[in-house]
Formats: C-alpha cells, structure tokens, sequence
RNA sequence: CGCGGGAUGGAGCAGUCCGGUAGCUCGUCAGGCUCAUAACCUGAAGGUCGCAGGUUCAAAUCCUGCUCCCGCAA
C-alpha cells in the first residue's frame, strides 16, 4: 500500500522500519522538526528523520498541520492510508480525511486505559499486571479512536520502562502489519466508557524518590522512569540517578541502607537498588557501583 | 558559543593544585591451606595514563588544540 507515516521518537523507528520491509511503499515520513537537543542545544534530528533519511525516504517536518498549504501537501501525497505513531502533532480533521482509507494510530495501551503521552510509564507506575498495543482508527479526540487489533502482555516484575518500550515497539509493528493486510475485512469496536484513563506527561518533578512511601511505589517509580528521566535521590550529597530495582526483604528508616547490596527500608518494606548512575558517570550495575563508592550499612539516602 | 563532571592494566577508583621510578580495591592466573568454597594465605601476569602538539633535564601531572562519554538545563 502507499503509506504516509508520521512519527518521532525511537518508538516509532522500528514501525518505519517494519513497514518498509514489508514492501509497502512510503509515500513520505512526517516527524517533528529538528529540535535542540543534548549538550549544547544543538539541533539534533528526530530519530525517525534520522532513519528516514537513511532509508533515502522523503521527510517533511512542518511545525504545525493547521495551515491549509500543509494540508494540501500531505492531501497531493495521494496516500491510501496514514500510519501514526508517537507522532507529537494533532491531526485536523483535514489530515484525518485525506488518506483514502483514513489514519491508522499505534498506542502502546490497552485502550481504553492510558490515553495520551506517556501509556508506557503510566502503566509500570500504576502496577498494572498487563499492558499491550492496540490499532486503532483515528478520530478528532485524543486516542478515542475505535480499536481495530489489540494485543496484550503481561508485565515483568522487575521489568523498566526501557525494556517494555522495546517490546511494545516490535508489538505494534508487526500488528499494524496484520492490520494493514486485512484492513477491509477489520471491525472497529468502539472504545467503552468504562475504564477510561488518561496517562499524563512524565514531569521531572515527579522524578525524585520519596523514601517515606512504600517499597512497591518506589520500585515501580524507578522502573517506570528508567531511562527516562530517571528517578534519583541523593547518596551523600551528590545526585544519582536510580535505573532499576526489585522488591527486597528489611525494613528501617527510610532511606536507610540495610546491607552491603543496595538493599534500603522505604516507608513500608524495602527495595533494592540494581543498577545506577552518578552524575557524569555512565550507569552501572549495583555491584561496579559499590566498586566506586562504598555505601555502607547504616548509611541513609535522601 | 547555556552550566558542569569525566577518560589512568579486564572493572571501579586514587594520584593532577605543589612535575621526579604508576598506586588501591576487585577480577584473572599459579601455588598453599581446607572435607569443601564465591572464604583465607602467598606470589605472578597485565597500563602507549583518551588523541595530537608544546614547555622542561624530566609530564598522568603544566600549556594549546581535538575526540569520545555523562549529569544539569532546555
């Protein structure tokens, strides 16, 4: 099929990837333009422009999708359907109209739960047991679409946002595959009300751990932001980030380190700390780390 | 030119201010001890000190340029 796809991130880049593989043709690449990035603020190209680009594939950045010439541009594309994923633009109605099978949207949820920005994140934060990705039609509200295929998969218990983005990625790349194979013969089911949630925007500020909540909060908030932004507190002053953790036995102060393996007392039980990063250093694994700095029984994190 | 930290045997670090034979913890290897061991004892191997210039009798250390990694901020 000739397929417009619009995207951004690294999530995206395996869905292009998959498509083009599959021999679909790819009418154009949209993604965000250029942003500064990095150290330095230089602007640095989106993933999905820099992988687009090195497919020799057309890409078009245009800051916004609201302008009539930007609407004939990607109307004149003569697409028969869009593939939206992690794009970071609302589609006007136009947009939605244009191809002539409409634009299909990939979301790393179980809709209805967890529209919006940040599903993966929200879903790790929240302790849901299961996740998934659905395919979906898009319409004119925020991933209200009517859902084509969905497929779930469970949670790892020590699992980070890192490596179920991965996992969701290749997911929802291969279903929109199958989607777009049966595309006529697909029902759209409605979305229900019921269980309608909503996944904001990861905001830095959440991003500190609080050692007086309980142990399960606190493991879940340092896998859900690992990578990105990274939970962190303070060892001795200095800042580091926390990676990733599991669930530990032990309880104390919180914030109180309980044996010589990252074990620390939250505010009910405790968690352990498996693998972390001190400012300008790369991250490590518990055991490098103790290597590098001792952090001794007794001693108490903020 | 947004602010800042870093690059030293396989890993993590000290040494750099105040130039003078490259050090610590761990790992690896060999031997010993032990019923046994990831424990303990003894010994050994392993490094162009990120790269390129410069200053100097002498540079990991001082000066200049460059590369790579990372934290903050956006």
């Amino acid at each position: 099929m000739r397929i417009i796809f619009m995207g951004t991130p690294d999530f995206s880049v395996p869905v292009l990837d998959a498509l083009v593989e599959a021999g679909h043709e790819i009418a154009c690449v949209y993604c965000q333009p250029p942003r500064p990035a990095g150290r330095g603020k230089k602007d640095r190209p989106s993933p999905v422009q820099a992988r687009a680009e090195a497919l020799g594939l057309p890409v078009r950045h245009p800051v916004s999708l609201k302008g009539a010439e930007a609407q004939a541009e990607f109307a004149a594309l003569g697409a028969d359907v869009a593939v939206v994923v992690a794009y970071g633009l609302i589609l006007p109605q136009a947009i939605l109209d244009a191809p002539a099978k409409g634009c299909l949207n990939i979301h790393a949820s179980l809709l209805p739960r967890w529209r919006g920005a940040a599903p993966i994140h929200r879903a790790i934060m929240a302790g849901d047991a299961e996740t998934g990705v659905c395919i979906m039609q898009m319409e004119a509200g925020l991933d209200t679409g009517p859902v084509l295929l969905r497929e779930a998969t469970p949670i790892g218990a020590e699992e980070t946002t890192a490596e179920l983005h991965d996992r969701l990625s290749a997911m929802g790349a291969a279903l929109v595959l199958r989607a777009l194979e049966r595309l006529d013969d697909l029902t759209p089911v409605l979305q229900p009300e019921d269980g309608v949630t909503y996944a904001e925007k990861i905001d830095k500020s959440e991003a500190r751990v609080d050692w007086t909540q309980p142990a399960e909060v606190v493991d879940r908030k340092i896998r859900a932001l690992s990578p990105f932004p990274g939970a962190w507190c303070e060892i001795d002053g200095a800042r580091v980030k926390l990676l990733a953790s599991r669930r530990a036995e032990g309880s104390g102060a919180p914030g109180e380190v309980l044996d010589d393996a990252l074990t620390v007392a939250c505010g009910t039980g405790a968690v352990q700390l498996t693998r972390l990063q001190r400012a300008g250093k790369a991250a490590q694994d518990a055991e490098v780390f103790l290597r590098g700095l001792s952090v001794v029984r007794g001693a108490r994190l903020d």
